[in-house]
RNA sequence: GGGGAGUUAGCUCAGCCGGUUAGAGCAGCGGACUCAUAAUCCGUCGGUCGCGGGUUCAAGUCCCGCACUCCCCA
């Protein structure tokens, strides 16, 4: 991610959806995360490509399909098109690959890697022992169990059935991460930015200094059959997590299209949630390492959601639908909101109250409103033609060097995968505008001809600043930016999306003459509270 | 039980390796202005920096203990 990435690959993803799992909001937060950064690093003129997908295996998708009386994949299908591609429309994300892991691509290739990692050795056979829930039917974690009350008195118990649990013992096959344990706190100390942020980092590191067993990868049959079999074992299936991991590998041609996987990997940063860190920051670099393939060069891990000081649950009542919000809002309004409002990396509050108070401050009154003054002023002023400036002022210098300032420190943020602090740089801008017009009273300069050529200067910069802004806020709000840019540009400056982020400060390339078009209000006042 | 993180104005948060009167945005209050989606601009009120010790010439900022919140693991 060095600051000149013009042609080089910027390959990031999201964790791909356990296709059971109802869509909310946390889910949207990390696909509009990877999203802004893919579309930022593409319109700098990376080779950017956003992999995102689900994660169809398991037993308790089996047992869902089952419930509902269709085949596992004929429900994995439903959901899939019924739950989360329209969540990626909903948020509006541009993705370029969508992976569903009972896709041929991809299992064909897991047991390519398997089979790879079976032959170097780093997978042997083993008893696993557990926890066995009969009514669950599957292994628990102790964190699962409770302790038993009358009959059950002294015994652990399955939370769900409240019945008492088996200690099952069967033979599976394991991954050899113990002998990872050294490699892995090596590879963490020469690429100290492997794992971000840094809390993030210290917590991994703990983990691992306190040493790694083996993990078992594979499930018997016996038990359920809905995964990847074991290439040289068809009585065993691949353990989920680890089919899971190797999406942002077979995505895109590992096993299968070498000069494509040579071109994307490793990945650039991979965006995870803090709950799955773990898997990310450790089982699949080891992995990784066993194939002999490099790590990713990052994984960054980001917070929660909070709802009322607490994660969402949908237990407690504070899941949340995207859809909720981007009925009301809109999905630039939903992108803005979460990647503006909230830290990277940090937990973040979520609050109706909030989104509505700078949904109205921001986006309303301070981003929309300066496009809609600046450009009735230009069709006022000027029948509507961008005007051409004469000499700047030191006060218009001023402006363009904020211009300039906000370009070069969005960009140094983004690189740093500071989404928040990239918006705030750009923010600058917004507020220099909106004080500049303040005190250059462009109305009161149009009262006399005499002032007609500073009229004409003071609107072009205006003019001027909103390209800018255009450019640099439409990773963002790819929605109302374009709306923008075609009012202000006539289409004589190609497309939004391909203006080149490295020169979005080279000021004066808005062209005067111009008829600017007309312009809807990019963010309606939302008078009535729906929130709740 | 072990590990990680957090606790700073009404709200959401910044405060790097300790150093002048602790900052921002929003909300509140007062004023200016009218091009604009009563919008913008200026000014202003507001904090014993979770609690208790310690180190230091000097501590939100380092050390120890405690309390509460959250995450991970067993």
């Amino acid at each position: 991610m060095s600051a000149n990435s013009n042609g080089q690959s910027f390959y990031v993803t999201t964790p791909i959806f356990y296709v059971n799992d109802a869509p909310h909001i946390g889910h949207a937060y990390t696909e509009v995360a990877a999203d802004v950064l893919a579309r930022w690093h593409r319109q700098r003129g990376s080779d950017s490509f956003l992999l995102t997908g689900t994660d169809e295996h398991g037993e308790k998708v089996l047992r869902t399909a089952a419930a509902n009386k269709v085949s596992p994949k004929d429900w994995t299908d439903k959901l899939v098109h019924d739950a989360w591609l329209p969540l990626l429309e909903t948020i509006d994300i541009d993705n370029q690959d969508f992976i569903r892991t009972t896709e041929e691509r991809h299992e064909v290739n897991v047991q390519k890697f398997m089979q790879k990692l079976y032959d170097a050795g780093f997978i042997y056979q083993g008893s696993f022992k557990g926890a066995y829930c009969v009514g669950c039917e599957e292994y628990k974690n102790k964190a699962d169990l409770i302790d038993g009350t009358g009959e059950f008195e002294g015994q652990d118990v399955c939370a769900i059935h409240s019945k008492p649990v088996e200690q099952l013992e069967e033979n599976n096959y394991f991954f050899k991460l113990s002998e990872f344990e050294q490699p892995l706190l090596n590879f963490y100390e020469q690429n100290p930015n492997f794992i971000q942020p840094e809390s993030a980092k210290n917590e991994v590191v703990a983990f691992v200094r306190r040493g790694l067993e083996d993990l078992s990868i594979s499930r018997s049959k016996e038990k359920f059959d809905w995964g990847i079999d074991i290439p040289w074992d068809d009585s065993h299936i691949t353990y989920v997590w680890f089919d899971a991991l190797l999406n942002y590998i077979t995505a895109i041609g590992y096993g299968q299209d070498e000069a494509e996987f040579e071109k994307r990997w490793p990945a650039t940063v991979q965006i995870v949630g803090k709950d799955i860190l773990r898997f990310h920051a450790v089982i699949w670099p080891a992995m990784l390492m066993a194939a002999e393939i490099k790590p990713p060069q990052q994984i960054f891990g980001h917070g929660w959601l909070l709802v009322g000081g607490e994660k969402m649950s949908k237990s407690k009542l504070t899941g949340i639908a995207p859809n909720q919000i981007t009925d009301i809002f809109g999905s630039d309004a939903f992108r803005y909101y979460f990647m503006s409002a909230i830290a990277f990396g940090s937990d973040g509050s979520f609050s109706w109250e909030d989104l509505s108070a700078r949904y109205q401050a921001e986006l309303a009154n301070g981003f929309g409103n300066l496009a809609s003054r600046t450009l009735a002023m230009v069709r006022k002023y000027f029948d509507g033609v961008i005007p051409t400036p004469s000499d700047y002022t030191e006060i218009d210098k001023q402006v363009i060097k904020v211009a300039e300032d906000a370009v070069l420190n969005a960009d140094k943020a983004m690189d740093e995968v500071a989404i928040h602090e990239a918006i705030n740089s750009v923010w600058t801008l917004v507020d220099e505008l909106n004080g500049y017009i303040t005190s250059q009273e462009p109305w009161a300069l149009a009262k006399d001809e005499v002032n007609k050529a500073r009229l004409e200067t003071v609107l072009y910069v205006c003019s001027e600043g909103l390209r800018v802004l255009s450019v640099l806020l439409a990773p963002v709000i790819p929605k109302a930016t374009a709306k923008l840019w075609a009012a202000l540009t006539e289409g004589k400056l190609g497309e939004l999306a391909d203006q080149p982020l490295s020169e979005a400060g080279n000021w004066g390339q808005l062209l005067p003459g111009i008829a600017v078009s007309e312009l809807d209000v990019l963010f309606p006042r939302i008078e009535a509270e729906t929130a709740n």
